[in-house]
DNA sequence: GTTTTTCATGCAACTTGGTTGCAAAAGTTT
DNA sequence: AAACTTTTGCAACCAAGTTGCATGAAAAAC
């Protein structure tokens, strides 16, 4: 994680974004979640801005392959900061967890998706693979 | 697939849902599509069935686990019939495919989803593997 | 360094996918 | 058949997210 603005603003200068205060702001928020965040999650913890202001950065983020979105079962779309430093390809494709009690998605970054063939003239451009169940924090709550 | 009336019904007794007349029609229009539909597009070819019908059908489909759900990107969930005869799980769990261009999402059912380990003391409960791309179909045609 | 032009933002209104309340219809039980 | 339960259609509602538009901030042009 990173810790002073200039970072985060040099990093979306890596992307070609224009790196406005808001911009900053969700990027930093993303970061310091340490896990995919929903905008609604967002929302919640940047109250000074508006929620298509913070919607409009995730779809940016996006373009510019500073962020990747999942879909994890919960019906909200979470955004997760891409480490990679470049604005290529993501080299760090990891298995992703979802909480059905906690309601949170958790990356396993030690844990790589395991690849697979397709089947002839499918073209892949992503890959998801999300394993839902409970957390270890949730199961030792229980 | 399927191809009677009473093939349906026999399903739905199986999974122990009553088997009224919308129910069958959803478990055919389901089977027949030979994909996991979205509700709308299931809305599309019950064109007698309210959505709300529908939509309660799918619900109590999913919870005596005769369909499952799956997110695929598009902002709809899609249902797919499980094949296997019983109302336990899921002993397919193939690798879906969504088509960023048609739009539609697709069951690689030769495709078995290869297993990961977990983190200790996180307990899966379901996996979900999915590829984004360009399928076969649309990718002939550009 | 001010004007011009482009870009970003907040607000409210809208869109979309889906669910719910309720009364009527269909199906069960006695 | 009467009493009861379940299912259905309709309309109203809800939540997540997006869009139109006027205002404000930043960058480019002069």
């Amino acid at each position: 994680m990173m810790s002073h603005k200039k970072e985060y603003l040099l990093l979306l200068d890596d992307h070609g974004i224009r790196p406005t205060a808001n911009r900053i702001l969700v990027a930093e928020a993303l970061d310091r979640a340490g896990r995919p965040m929903s905008l609604m999650e967002l929302e919640d913890r940047l109250l000074t801005l508006d929620k298509s202001s913070i919607s409009r950065c995730l779809t940016l983020f996006k373009e510019n392959h500073l962020v990747h979105a999942l879909e994890d079962g919960s019906d909200a779309v979470r955004y997760e900061l891409c480490h990679s430093r470049s604005h290529h390809e993501d080299d760090d494709q990891h298995v992703h967890f979802y909480c059905e009690k906690c309601h949170r998605t958790f990356c396993l970054h030690e844990t790589p998706i395991p690849s697979i063939d397709l089947p002839d003239d499918y073209v892949a451009l992503s890959v998801n693979y999300m394993v839902k169940g409970i957390c270890a924090a949730c199961k030792s709550k229980s």
